[in-house]
DNA sequence: ATGAAAGCGCTAACAA
DNA sequence: TTGTTAGCGCTTTCAT
């Protein structure tokens, strides 16, 4: 394996000792620049390269920061994990990535990760934080930060997800729709959670009650049901109730917003001309199917939620923050004004 | 931060020496069965968690491989790092991500992996070895494997870029188009060029002269031209052709089929009865937009390049294997028959 | 400013 | 089987 040259070689061949070595690799000030000169010399002629985790095990701190990440094939996961990469890069840490796939696996890696030293941070994505692991992570005093989810006793960067789903269906009330369906996610999301009471809470707020039967969810429950598959599942119940219909949705994620499209044409119902959808999140295919949606800043989460976790790293006894963006209605072409049709 | 626990304190409390202690830590056979249980309880009792870098430093190896991945934001190389995550999951292995946005990046990147011992081996993603590091990363001895991409010296797993283009051609060739335009992305990227040169292929074996107008890309040079805008610039321009406009298309990649169809639908033109589509990738989405496409077995190319690593970890003296897998063209609605249209 | 020496927490060779 | 000891390659006092 790549060179087996240490400080002590680098030392002996520059005629100096070790801890001189060592701080010129850490840039220590008390070093006179011919002496530092001397020995990057040498560094360089013999191919030098630290050894990271000797130096991880000195220095007590690892520099990398491990994102504990479910479903990250989605748009989103990646969207913002582009964010989250940049802004490591820029700090110049490791990003290791546990993917998880449910919340015992997501134990498992808080579990390696508490490991003294192992990480510096945690960012931790779309995950309820299973209550009997908050303890360990309190008193572990790691610096933590969620990401798309919520708990008190940690920094949090989110979307204003309750706003969002009232904005949305306001809009759609706004167009005159007052029948109007929800497609929703798993309710182990706390995204999809807060989306729903948006939604309630814009009918409750136009006098309009709410019903059980206008809410509905795939039965593909891949990825918390976030997915096209269940979008369309939930749509095709909906074309079911006949003229019971709902004439307008507010679905839960773009994703299955775009199942839910295909249902509607797969039994010739016409966007916006018979139903209208809004989504949420406007990935990239949001605008090329022209989906009307509420914008989340995905790119823009993840730098944040980098940044934030830098400012933890410095100060851990900051006070907890929770940093909260507001989606953006987009209004492209999938909404339009209700109309009463003949039959 | 996490448990000062040492197996010192460990083996003090359960009154033996660090070297049983360790012992039980690495299953290591000659301890009694009472010994490691009582030794497993104290662990226990007391919490303790081994410190990862002490282990890999004593070790020298880190039980970790690095990928780097350029653009990891799409959803192709999401795909193929949910296999890779999954199999490294199995192995036990950390994942650690180095996102690069060009070959320079990439090389220290390269710089930074090749530490004595810091990762076990690397996966390169759709990426032209830089030449000159070629012979660092031979003589480092460091496991290796490319994905999506070719190198002699070092494994790889890819898809056979070339046939899959010339089957699509076929395909288009077969339905009666003879005059047929490509889509083709940055000359950087070795997929994008193997397309080319298939798709030329195709034509040549058809008795087709080989025409450099026919074959475009979009001056968005963003992920070397794999976006959807690029694939809309380029098929605009083949629109301003006018009545010299090929009748049919391959398109190398999904995303830029998708940019393609946009520009097509806002000149008018109708998919498939004006102008025939065929992509590359087998995205989600082109499930969703019915697109006619090569399907390259993503997730699967991700595990396999991770099973092939762990091979090669263990017997770093075997020969070198491209595993090349076949892509498969999924037939759906954007392709028909070449018609002679009266203007 | 610099060298020597004592850790960091573990593994593994060596005795016993 | 088990304890002791010498590394692993670095950082960081503590003298000088």
């Amino acid at each position: 394996m790549a060179s087996r040259i240490t400080i002590y070689e680098i030392a002996r061949a520059a005629g100096v000792g070790i801890g001189t070595v060592s701080r010129v690799l850490n840039n220590h000030p008390s070093v006179t620049p011919e002496t530092r000169q001397k020995v990057r010399d040498v560094m360089r002629r013999m191919r030098y390269q630290p050894h990271t985790y000797a130096q991880r095990l000195a220095r007590h701190h690892s520099e990398t920061i491990c994102a504990v990440i479910p479903f990250f094939t989605n748009y989103f996961f990646a969207e913002i994990l582009r964010g989250v990469q940049e802004g490591i890069g820029r700090l110049g840490y490791d990003l290791v990535l546990f993917g998880v796939n449910d919340v015992s696996q997501a134990e498992s890696s808080i579990a390696r990760a508490l490991q003294r030293g192992r990480v510096d941070g945690m960012l931790f994505f779309s995950m309820r934080l299973p209550e009997k692991v908050v303890p360990r992570l309190r008193e572990a005093r790691l610096p933590i930060v969620l990401v798309d989810s919520y708990h008190p006793d940690f920094d949090s960067v989110s979307v204003a997800n309750a706003n969002g789903a009232y904005d949305a269906t306001e809009h759609l009330l706004s167009l005159g729709h007052c029948r109007i369906g929800m497609i929703t996610a798993s309710q182990l999301s706390i995204s999809a959670g807060e989306r729903l009471d948006g939604y309630k809470r814009a009918l409750e707020k136009n006098g309009i009650r709410y019903s059980k039967e206008l809410v509905k969810a795939g039965a593909n429950t891949k990825e918390h049901g976030f997915n096209r598959e269940a979008g369309c599942e939930a749509m095709s119940d909906f074309v079911r109730m006949g003229s019971e219909m709902p004439s307008a949705f507010f679905v839960s994620s773009d994703i299955q917003a775009i199942g839910a499209l295909a249902a509607l044409s797969e039994h010739s119902l016409r966007v916006p001309d018979d139903v209208s959808i809004v989504g949420f999140d406007d990935i990239e295919l949001a605008e090329h199917l022209r989906l009307t949606t509420m914008r989340q800043p995905m790119y823009e989460m993840g730098e944040t939620a980098v940044e934030r976790l830098r400012a933890r790293m410095e100060d851990p006894d900051m006070d907890v923050l929770h940093r909260t963006f507001s989606p953006q209605l987009i209004v492209r072409d999938t909404c339009g004004p209700f109309i009463v049709k003949g039959r």
